[in-house]
DNA sequence: AAGAGGGGCAACCGCTCTCAC
DNA sequence: AGTGAGAGCGGTTGCCCCTCT
């Protein structure tokens, strides 16, 4: 938390520096939590007022929300919890927001503190990479297919865990997340120029807190002719942590330590016309180059990814 | 015992989105 | 269509407290 604004900066020169900052009082808590219950939710700058609260709205709604809130599930993340906020957050990325409300009781802030806090570090503790199966494997005829419009990467249970429907819950259709790096490493392809060789390269294999791991990376294509967009999609839990550890999100450093490194990106990247972005679909023709600046010779040449011929 | 260091987490910041006018 | 206020969100900060040396 913060000290109670002792600058006060710009904020100094106008009203708001009659409000109140910092750690909530218990005296604090008691007038917002009886002002709620009694009059339920409203304009919260109202609200701070009528509860006779010098807090600005938006603190009392911080406050309600994160901490107030008689629904709140306090204590710590079960076990269940956890393996949930690991996968939704490998499918939605940092939207806490959106992972919060699958998590009745829990709050986005208290997820993200989990998240940047305790499970980061462990998904990064247990971070270790294993063989792609050749029994996993796919051929270079459907990879150059031109029909084949999406590629899905499952992560493969061993043996020992539940297959199915881990396998299931760990399937993602069309949508974001994707190391175009990683992905074509893992297929073979030496983004520094090379030409393609399968089956010879690392995998990173996904750990869940509960000691559970995907192994034996699953890569298929399927067709999906009806999409003009062709999404690539990935999950890879520890890898985009490693990645946000060590390089932070978005930086373009990454391209030189691919070929030695597990790394996964948050994002998504797509083909169309011969080009390549990143993190935004596009929308009519107007593409939109996202969080990856590309001319600045991340990939000049696309053909690096030739086994995907959209 | 005491100081240093690090982790956890509450709260703030700044931005975007939505909606009413 | 433009604008301003309020709400919501993700990122960041910094204090408290525990552990380590």
């Amino acid at each position: 938390m913060r000290k109670p604004d002792p600058v006060s900066k710009d904020k100094a020169k106008n009203n708001n520096d009659k409000l109140r900052r910092g750690l909530w009082s218990p005296e604090e808590d008691e007038k917002l939590k009886n002002y709620m219950l009694r009059n339920g939710q409203g304009c919260w700058s109202d609200i701070a007022k009528n509860a006779g609260l010098q807090r600005c709205g938006k603190s009392c709604r911080l406050r309600w929300i994160n901490y107030l809130r008689p629904d709140l599930k306090r204590g710590a993340f079960s076990l269940q919890e956890e393996q949930l906020i690991v996968h939704l957050r490998s499918i939605l990325g940092n939207k806490w927001s959106q992972i919060a409300a699958h998590l009745p009781g829990r709050t986005d802030n208290e997820i993200k503190n989990f998240w940047n806090s305790t499970i980061k570090k462990r998904l990064r503790a247990t971070t270790t990479t294993s063989q792609f199966s050749p029994n996993n494997s796919y051929n270079s005829t459907e990879l150059s297919n031109p029909t084949m419009r999406s590629v899905h990467v499952k992560m493969c249970m061993d043996s020992s865990s539940s297959p199915s429907s881990f396998m299931d819950s760990l399937s993602i259709n069309s949508s974001q997340f994707i190391n175009p790096f990683l992905l074509a490493n893992n297929m073979g392809c030496d983004i520094n120029g090379d030409q393609p060789q399968f089956f010879n390269t690392s995998f990173s294999q996904s750990v869940l807190s509960n000691g559970a791991y995907g192994k034996n990376g699953d890569v298929f294509v399927e067709g999906n002719e009806g999409g003009f967009e062709s999404d690539l999609c990935s999950n890879s839990f520890e890898g985009r942590s490693c990645i946000e550890e060590e390089y932070g999100s978005n930086n373009m450093d990454k391209k030189d330590n691919v070929n030695n490194k597990d790394l996964n990106y948050v994002g998504s990247f797509q083909v169309k016309d011969n080009l390549l972005g990143f993190g935004n679909h596009w929308q009519g023709e107007n593409l939109k180059v996202g969080e990856w600046e590309l001319e600045a010779g991340l990939i000049e040449d696309v053909s690096v990814f030739a086994f995907l011929d959209f």
